[in-house]
DNA sequence: TAAGTGATCTCT
DNA sequence: GAGATCACTTAA
């Protein structure tokens, strides 16, 4: 069988604009190896939180020990537990001193950000770690390309807190085809 | 619609 | 230290 080796995406990818990432990443893959075994999903579901001014962001407030990876450099795992019992897995994009980070919210048949790491066994050990295939975690872009139509912008979830404006603003990402 | 759940942040 | 708050899910 052909040895495919899709480009795995890394820094050069991440480091960009966190809303253009957000935008391309429904259609890549969310790859997870765990005892050998390597399973993956494509994306289908994202949402960007972006800056120092985006009251819906964790950063907004400044760096704290929680958010301090997201004031790294791209392309880092952010992941911290939310309402108790949910593992959110984000992905830090742009660069180091400015706060951005992209929460994957669904890939393939899991949807939802909570049952997402969940059924791909995720917890806050990746926190801080690089994307990268040798850490058992990473995104791989194997040459799907998801025409913009059918990629619909949409407001954030679980927001409200964030005021009107930021509340609304369509920051979250979803593949149709897939939804 | 509401409860479960525990780390984290913001006050004292 | 105490109290409030949460980038959610599930069961009714």
């Amino acid at each position: 069988m052909l040895k495919t080796d899709s480009p795995v995406l890394d820094t050069r990818f991440f480091n960009r604009p966190t809303l253009k990432v957000a935008r391309d990443l429904p259609g890549k893959y969310l790859c997870r190896r765990i005892k050998g075994k390597i399973l993956s999903q494509p994306l289908v579901e994202v949402e960007a939180y972006d800056g120092f001014d985006d009251k819906a962001s964790h950063a907004h407030r400044g760096s704290t020990p929680r958010n301090a990876v997201m004031f790294g450099p791209a392309g880092y795992w952010y992941v911290y537990l939310c309402y108790g019992m949910h593992w959110m897995l984000n992905i830090v994009t742009g660069p180091s001193e400015y706060p951005a980070a992209i929460l994957l919210r669904g890939a393939g048949e899991f949807s939802g950000p909570g049952r997402l790491t969940k059924a791909l066994q995720i917890n806050n050990t990746f926190n801080g770690k690089q994307v990268t295939r040798s850490n058992g975690l990473w995104v791989e872009d194997r040459g799907v390309t998801v025409p913009a139509k059918e990629v619909k912008r949409m407001p954030r979830v679980g927001v409200d807190y964030a005021g009107p404006v930021w509340t609304k603003k369509p920051y979250r990402f979803v593949w149709n085809a897939h939804a």
